[in-house]
DNA sequence: CGCGCTCTTGAAAACCGTCAACCGCCGTGG
DNA sequence: CCACGGCGGTTGACGGTTTTCAAGAGCGCG
């Protein structure tokens, strides 16, 4: 094992957060209310393959995605271009770019939706009277934080048909956290941005979403192979698990 | 390509720090002063294998290594874990414990050193009166984010030899940045724990380490094949170009 | 209707993981 | 003192998963 000092040799499962379906959207507006009344921001819409910022750009606000869907993409210095992060209702963006007054990566709007504009320097100003505000906001980049270490983990020990299964999973809790239906579900992206995204080819995303569809853990829309049918969100997880068991137990 | 609505197809290369080496210690030094003076955190020695919080963990502190080495270890419900973060002098530890009040990683120390423990309620009251700490724990952040999606990149994009590569490269300019040498460095982890935290085994790692070697890019200390000699930095660099070009330009 | 784009599927190849053997080091204990 | 076992590391052979290359189907659009 990696961790020799451990002293619960197997971890007591994080506590399920529990919340009622009826909350899930709730707690996502609420908050969204509350920074709309505290910062009163600039709102502007948006649509697919609008770039809100971009790498190398200078930064000066933070953004608030009221509806829509977007995609981060991160950028190397060869030419390398990568989906390191989607971001959904409720969600921050361009923390990436307090550190270095530089955003480093772009941020690409994958439908049409409604960002609020958030000039870092008057967020500041206004957490210094509302403490709850610094509160969301720390807890916004702390989730982040998180969530990136989660699909490091995701990318670097599942086996392809896994990951595709984990991100669909990961898209549709997105949605049920913000109150939206996950039975079906609209892939905003090609099969090769979500191998980008995921670390494989377009042809693995395929033949994974293939033999989901065949295992019926997700299921295919009459028209069009980009709405996905998820009749059971924990079907997936379990797919996730049985690909990481090797021995099916073998009949006794 | 995946970004259709980019103005300048080709970006310019982000403007080299081009932070001379006699700066480099004294910028993160400087920092750890004013954040000991501003704090006055309570100190406390950590030794390898030493855990300073864990997964499940109630939150409540953010600490600052002040010296030593750090691994960040994520665990997922069903068993896996795997190193997500390495921590060098100078960074935070704990931010992932923000958002759920919970920790959601082990940070184990992987070298003797010192962190500074910092209670997450009195460092916001000290932010309160010192704006530049709360920059300095915004930057702190920021960093953290645009360093993990760099590591998903890297995992995500490149092949195996070039992602130890990257891995070096990324050290070496880990202790570059905080004034240490560069030339020979000690990992202080196992193959196994570099084949964890780049997503393959640690033969991989062996092998793609042999290779460097072959190559003349590293070198091998007399002793122990812990500590490894970097005459050249940019060396590392162009190993991972070279993986990236397939057709080495086949002579005309 | 033809064109471009996305998606699917197959066959071959490459990469990397698995399994195994072996080496060197180190601390323990006969 | 040396034998022994454990641990970390290296290397080879083999096999499996995934990528690559290729062909073709479905669909929207001018």
């Amino acid at each position: 094992m990696l961790t020799s000092a451990r002293p619960n040799p197997i971890l007591p499962l994080r506590p399920l957060p529990t919340v009622h379906k009826e909350d899930a959207g709730r707690r996502t507006a609420e908050r969204l209310r509350l920074l709309a009344e505290q910062l009163q921001p600039q709102r502007r819409m948006v649509h697919t393959g609008d770039v809100i910022y971009q790498a190398g750009e200078r930064f000066g606000n933070l953004y608030i995605l009221n509806s829509g869907f977007f995609k981060i993409v991160n950028l190397s210095a060869d030419g390398r271009e990568q989906v390191v992060g989607l971001k959904f209702r409720g969600d921050w963006l361009g923390f990436d770019g307090i550190a270095g007054q530089r955003y480093v990566c772009d941020a690409v709007a994958m439908d049409t939706g409604e960002v609020w504009v958030v000039p870092y320097e008057s967020l500041l100003a206004a957490c210094t009277t509302h403490p709850a505000l610094l509160q969301m906001l720390h807890a916004a980049m702390s989730r982040e934080i998180a969530h990136d270490r989660d699909s490091l983990m995701s990318v670097c020990t599942l086996p392809a048909d896994a990951r595709v299964a984990d991100f669909l999973r990961y898209w549709a809790e997105s949605l049920a956290d913000r109150g939206m239906r996950t039975d079906e579900i609209t892939l905003r992206m090609t099969r090769a941005e979500i191998g980008n995204y995921l670390g494989m080819t377009l042809e693995s995303v395929s033949r994974a979403l293939s033999r989901l569809a065949r295992d019926k853990v997700i299921g295919f829309a009459t028209k069009g192979r980009r709405e996905v049918q998820i009749p059971d969100v924990g079907a997936l997880s379990a797919f996730v698990q049985r690909c990481l068991a090797p021995a099916p137990a073998m009949l006794q």
